[in-house]
RNA sequence: CGGGAAGUGGCGCAGCUUGGUAGCGCACCUGGUUUGGGACCAGGGGGCCGCGGGUUCGAAUCCCGCCUUCCCGACCA
């Protein structure tokens, strides 16, 4: 356990231990504009394990990577009148380039459906160029009023894919096929954050969208955060940028296009789903560092020598080691790696060394167990495994316990102080919804009553998710 | 963008009321003793006090403007 005094406690103050941690895991910085983030090599390496985790799933949806530009006329986001409406307050213009006033503004980019929507009118001539499937990895800017680092900052890395499709049957498929074994896949398997999964209301879908999508996770502080999201957008900007195609009746047609989303936000959920009052705790799947091995003292032979031994087996097993460079006391050094969620330690002292055994001990339990030095490698497969589902496990029970069905407006209100409350949604009206977000509650998500994903909000007999979010 | 709080070595803070040129804890460096849950002793280094203006013989301290951060709201991945 972490002495005292490293960490705010969580039950303290949230939102303070959530930067303690940024701050003292390494994670990240604020940059020197407000809202931006610089992002520090250990928080790097685990958005790069999202990255490869998401990219991966995405791929084998068919989806090709490419790249398309930071700048984008003005005029592209004022086709699609929602879009714009959308966005107009969240964008950075660059109105002075090269030392003179532009004609057109240029709109760094807050989102790509514009761009890739004028390029895939290029590119789609017949049915037989579709479906489209477009991915990037980029950059983009949304200037925000209450920046976080991670959660919100005005410049975020993510994920957009982009899609073409003949018909609206194919898209809406596509789409809920991302959001299932792509975002859920992710989450479920590898973040190990359980998820509800659902539609947005019509007040809180995506500008130009006809169905939005959503991953809504719960944080440990019973507060929801949009892990993911995937949307239908119709013929919306297919009509808007002229995406048509010729069916194989030669009869042109507007396509239907699709778009989806995941974001640096995921490491901000990482961070408050799992950490605890010691700090970070990463799920074994995602870890840059899956073991940290750690020699009680330095300059002791036998124990760095066992200690090079076992990253030896280790590495040779294919599980991502570090070793401890054993500077400063053993209880410092503990609690740097604690902080950091670094899911197993291997406490490697002359004591144990002397009769074969090292103490293996499990970040999420604190669990601590001696492993005869032969049966390492086996013995920390195992218990990647098990902290791994335990780790969903656990966090879908914290969450199971904070949702509760409530059948009244007021029990929602009251319900959704500390976690979440499902109510019949024929019970939410406009007034409603504005009667909730008056008391800082939104509608998550749309569910039906076992749970799936409506096909649309106006589906008999559905649930909704109102709760406080990020 | 509205309402609150705050910016002083890397981090956390004191000093500001009653102007006189900066201090504490942690971190850092050197040496030594240590090392099984944030070690100890000794000796060191580092700050034009967020930025810009003003008042004054003199500003961390008083006045004005701006920037940044945090909390609460409206907007959002």
């Amino acid at each position: 356990m972490a002495s005292p005094n490293v960490l705010t406690p969580q039950a303290e103050d949230f939102p303070k231990w959530y930067q303690d941690v940024v701050a003292k895991a390494e994670m990240a910085d604020n940059g020197p504009v407000r809202g931006t983030m610089v992002i520090r090599p250990y928080g790097y390496a685990i958005w790069e394990r999202m990255v490869a985790e998401v990219d991966q799933r995405i791929k084998k949806t068919g989806a090709q990577n490419a790249y398309f530009p930071l700048f984008i006329p003005q005029s592209y986001l004022a086709r699609e009148a929602e879009h714009i409406e959308g966005f107009s307050p969240e964008l950075a213009v660059v109105t002075i380039a090269g030392g003179e006033e532009l004609a057109e503004p240029i709109v760094v980019r807050p989102t790509s459906e514009t761009v890739i929507g004028e390029y895939m009118a290029k590119w789609v001539q017949s049915h037989r160029d579709l479906p489209l499937l477009l991915n990037q990895w980029a950059n983009v800017v949304r200037w925000e009023l209450r920046p976080r680092l991670f959660l919100r900052s005005s410049e975020f890395l993510w994920q957009e894919g982009h899609t073409a499709h003949a018909s609206a049957e194919d898209a809406s498929s596509y789409a809920l096929r991302i959001h299932t074994e792509v975002y859920n896949d992710f989450l479920t398997s590898i973040l190990a954050v359980p998820t509800l999964l659902g539609i947005k209301p019509p007040s809180e879908r995506f500008a130009g969208a006809t169905n939005t999508m959503t991953c809504e996770g719960m944080m440990r502080d019973g507060k929801a955060l949009q892990m993911a999201t995937s949307h239908e957008l119709g013929q919306n900007f297919a009509k808007a940028f002229d995406i048509v195609f010729q069916n194989d009746a030669g009869e042109s047609a507007h396509c239907f296009t699709t778009s989806w989303g995941a974001s640096t936000r995921m490491v901000g959920g990482l961070i408050m789903a799992h950490g605890d009052d010691n700090g970070l705790v990463v799920p074994p799947r995602l870890a840059p560092i899956q073991v940290v091995i750690l020699p009680v003292r330095e300059g002791d032979e036998a124990v760095d020598a066992a200690c090079a031994q076992l990253a030896a087996t280790l590495e040779a097993n294919e599980v991502r080691v570090t070793l401890d460079k054993g500077r400063g006391s053993f209880g410092r050094r503990t609690t740097d790696w604690e902080i950091k969620g670094v899911p197993l330690r291997l406490e490697v002292g002359p004591r144990d060394l002397a009769e074969g055994l090292v103490t293996m001990v499990r970040r999420d339990t604190n669990e601590k167990i001696s492993v005869a030095l032969d049966a390492v490698a086996g013995a920390i497969s195992h218990a990647l495994g098990a902290m791994q589902a335990d780790m969903l496990a656990a966090a879908t029970a914290r969450r199971d316990d904070r949702i509760t069905t409530v059948s009244t407006v007021a029990e929602a209100i009251e319900a959704s102080q500390n976690g979440f409350a499902r109510l019949s949604w024929s019970l939410v009206t406009p007034e409603i919804e504005k009667q909730l977000k008056g008391e800082a509650l939104t509608v998550r998500c749309l569910q039906r009553a076992d749970g799936s994903i409506p096909l649309s909000d106006t589906e008999d007999g559905l649930t909704c998710i109102i709760a406080k979010s990020y």
